[in-house]
DNA sequence: TATAAACCCGACTAAAATAGTCAAGTATCA
DNA sequence: TGATACTTGACTATTTTAGTCGGGTTTATA
């Protein structure tokens, strides 16, 4: 059960625009070379972010992106669905009403995985861009 | 971020277990039979479970497994840990000192997974199999 | 005592997902 | 007009997952 590299880089890219598009927008390079991420992976990233309306985009030189909304208004859970990073406990499908192992009712630990999704995503859904900025500056880190 | 099968399959099984381990051991077979689990896998998943003396194996005819413990006192994360199923959010080493961007200070978003991670572990912390097979009894599955 | 049921063990492999890379564009500013 | 930076789609290497396979050993029971 692990956090993949995209959905870790969202974020972090994300956080770093928060902290440093006050004025100007930032270019990916920037992003790439302060947080050390792969500059065409950063491409794709933002690619659906900016589809996803988090992030607007400023073309030309002295372009790169800035936010579309306030870093309070924009919550883990936005970030993770822009770049499809899905917490995916269960293997049946869930409108279905067959189970896992192929049978017709769901299977004995089904609830208990759909308990653990909503308790994940509950975490998601409280933290925004701007809690996770404040926390760190206040750490001077 | 998704839940793996071999952890899946962890869960299930023991649960199936728990619940028909009363008298006689249960065999691998069975539990593959009414989960609808390849057996093959399940042998190499029982035999992590049994150096973790979760399980006890029963050889011979007749042979199969019983819980070592009470169901109450078998919790997710000793299931978990015993497979290898680890949750892991951030990308350092822990121990560490530097940044999973190889510079000499964590990252910005490092605290967010950590706490993530706890949040997570909680879950299977406070969860045992007893608590599982009761719900499940309850709604009759 | 032969047989079959079941656990035991290690190596191997196919498939899927992840984490990129690469190439060829377009827009904009100085 | 050159440099910077976004845009797009395809391609690929690596890693992880989810098994499979082939050989054991142990033990109840017919
Ligand atoms: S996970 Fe949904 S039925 Fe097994
Ligand atoms: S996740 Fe630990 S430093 Fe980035």
């Amino acid at each position: 059960m692990k956090l993949t590299s995209k959905g870790r880089y969202a974020v972090m890219a994300l956080a770093d625009l928060a902290r440093f598009d006050n004025l100007n927008p930032v270019s990916l390079r920037d992003i790439s070379l302060r947080q050390g991420i792969s500059l065409d992976y950063l491409e794709q990233i933002f690619s659906k972010l900016r589809k996803k309306e988090i992030v607007q985009s400023v073309r030309g030189t002295q372009g790169g992106y800035i936010l579309s909304k306030k870093a309070k208004d924009i919550k883990l859970t936005n970030i993770f669905d822009a770049v499809d990073e899905k917490v995916k406990t269960v293997q049946c499908k869930k409108e279905s009403k067959k189970g896992c192992n192929g049978k017709s009712t769901k299977c004995i630990t089904h609830n208990l995985w759909d308990e653990l999704e909503n308790h994940i995503n509950h975490f998601f859904e409280e933290k925004n861009l701007e809690d996770l900025i404040k926390e760190n500056t206040e750490r001077r880190i």
